[in-house]
DNA sequence: CACTCTTGGAGAAACGTATCTCCGAAGGCT
DNA sequence: AGCCTTCGGAGATACGTTTCTCCAAGAGTG
């Protein structure tokens, strides 16, 4: 009795009506079939606009919600996106850079929102059968290590991956990052048009694309110019050891007149490592860090940071990996996915494709000597958010 | 042909095998029937150890991934929970309490994994059709206004939700919130102790929670111990409005000598706003501000601030909103889910239960005329995160 | 020997949607 | 009158699991 099938459906009408109204029930009460509320509601088939309100009104009045589960089964998108990000011992979301994604992760959130797709935040590190319980559309990944065994398990699942900072060997779908070597030039240009003579480094042990390519910018600028590099590192995920290298820095016998710091809190531990040794900022020693906080603009002195402009990052690199997902089935109609599933997309097309945005140096007076204005900005590109 | 069916399935075995490896390829590889191998992998059913492992060797050799969103639609569980955020304009997130959200945010994320969920960031004013499109196991809501439509939504489909914030009229499962009362007036006798005569207070014009609790509590505070208010609201999501707000308050021919700020920025404004009118802090202005920031502890003088304790909070609210979650099925055995459909599980029984966490005061020198201590904090309670 | 109980496992029915295929009817054309 | 086209819509299948039901064979037991 209970499993007596009516036409339409298998679902006995008599009980568990307290249950959420399926699109079933919606077609029982409109009077028409299953295909026809699908089409309605999803604007597709071909419907006279009479037949379409009236479902539509029919649905609204059973509280008719369509299963996202289902749809997901059914058409193989979960409007979701990872955003994968680095960890630290237990807590997610990186330490050091810290307001970076915080701002990056807002923009990523809003991109996403705006193209009807939601984030999903999940630690690289995390269990992982969580990530195998979830359906992802794509995934983005921070700076992901070499031969990223979580990226990889994605590639070969045929999700799409984008990441923010260039990979180093992941097959991902595409990257975003900054150019750092450009950054960390202009940065030392401009201390050394500020008179500085000897312009020493604040940077990481890890071995992230960020660190590595900014301090062997450093170190070919060095042989450029003929100075001996002069820096100190430390783990960048532990805040009390930057005050520590901010101080060893700063007392080495060949101490720099110029300092540029990899890492947000920098600026401040440097701050306080010259207050330490009587030096004067900027009059004895320039400083400049990369931070996205302005709490650099209300120091005293201020200090000028370098930002990397997370939020376009975020914006980019979720648009592109949309893009990438969206990019598969749309098209010519053919469906191009079962023919060239997204695993063999990039197989021999060489490296993924990469876009390089540009960072804004935010001066303040930390980094002039001459100038009376404290805070001066460079003109600001073209397309700001 | 291509529909011919075989025994075990209907999938042609001819072509197509480029796709993802599905539970029937994994049965036929192992020799077992599909239940066997859901069994096996799920560690559910009567199985020797023996076939439990072949089948997970086969799996693994196969690649074999369960698909997510079977599994979803299968039972009803998607591992998933909503956190929404308030939002002002188009960006999501609040701006006033960024480092309380980011603290709150990354606390949640931690607790949900490790309980086996992610979490998904949901704006609150975003798109219907993104909220439609998600299967969720369950919402945590920020501080929700009154009648706030999306939570009567959440309820109505049977979606757990536990609120940050105590809700003003919503059908919530449980909440969690600070005792914002008690922290006003520990605040309030600790300024007093330090000597102040007349407290002011830099508030809001939002009618969220926290502002109207942390408000009231010192307007009645002021009728106790009969002093007139002293107090400038501005609204919150405006960073600028909030110098201009503690202008005002230090401009008052009533200045006050004391001030306590309800929102993060509130510190470095009032401690600009002093340094305008030659105040000294401490000495002639005690400052007390409500903040996650460490900045506060390296200003200049040090700035006594009130936590929220977010990470606790954060950790709590998703704890409560799991335990709902699967609290319904679990337990006698009996399927309680279809006897008692969640929404009618706290129809009669009088509000949510609520749950009040403790703050923190954190004391520094601005709020200290006496010690020569700069930083001195208060035991911490017992069982600190 | 007849019986019950346990073990190991197979079959098939959902879950709720999207979509492919097909069909009748009505209208226009030669 | 026969044929083609378009309109409006119904039927059925597939998406990939989980799980309920049931069965066969062997093991013990009287």
């Amino acid at each position: 009795m209970t499993a007596a099938a009516n036409q339409s459906g298998r679902r006995p009408t008599t009980s568990r009506r307290l249950e959420r109204a399926g699109i079933r029930d919606v077609a029982a009460a409109a009077g028409v079939s299953i295909t026809t509320v699908s089409d309605a509601l999803n604007g597709k088939g071909r419907l006279p606009d009479e037949t379409r309100s009236r479902v539509r009104e029919v649905a609204e009045r059973l509280g008719y919600r369509p299963s996202a589960a289902a749809r997901t089964l059914r058409t193989g998108r979960s409007g979701l996106i990872g955003l994968t990000v680095t960890t630290y011992g237990e807590e997610p979301f990186t330490f050091t850079e810290f307001a970076y994604f915080a701002e990056m992760a807002r923009a990523a959130t809003s991109a996403a929102l705006g193209r009807g797709y939601a984030l999903v935040v999940l630690p690289a590190s995390s269990r992982h059968d969580v990530w195998g319980n979830i359906a992802l559309d794509g995934t983005v990944v921070i700076d992901p290590p070499d031969q990223d065994p979580l990226v990889s398990e994605l590639y070969r699942s045929g999700v799409p991956v984008v990441s923010d900072g260039k990979p180093g060997n992941c097959p991902v779908t595409a990257w975003v990052d900054n150019d750092h070597e450009a950054a960390v030039l202009g940065i030392l240009d401009h201390l050394s048009e500020a008179g500085a003579r000897r312009i020493g480094l604040l940077t990481g042990t890890s071995t992230d694309t960020y660190t590595r390519l900014s301090t062997e910018a450093y170190l070919a600028w060095c042989v450029k110019v003929g100075q001996e590099p002069v820096y100190e590192t430390y783990p960048a995920h532990d805040p009390a050891a930057g005050a520590v290298a901010a101080d060893r820095l700063l007392a080495r016998p060949d101490r720099p007149d110029a300092v540029y710091g990899l890492f947000d809190p920098n600026g401040t531990d440097l701050l306080a490592a010259a207050r330490r040794y009587g030096l004067r900022v900027p009059d004895d020693l320039l400083l400049v860090c990369c931070s996205e906080s302005d709490v650099y603009a209300t120091t005293e002195p201020p200090i000028t940071t370098l930002s990397l402009k997370p939020r376009k990052i975020g914006t980019t690199v979720v648009n592109l990996l949309i893009d990438a997902i969206e990019g598969v089935d749309s098209g010519t109609g053919v469906d191009i996915a079962r023919l060239f599933p997204p695993r063999y997309r990039t197989a021999g097309n060489g490296p993924p494709p990469g876009t390089l945005m540009p960072t804004e140096l935010i001066v303040r007076a930390s980094s002039q000597r001459r100038s009376p204005r404290t805070t001066v900005s460079p003109p600001r590109p073209p397309g700001e958010v």
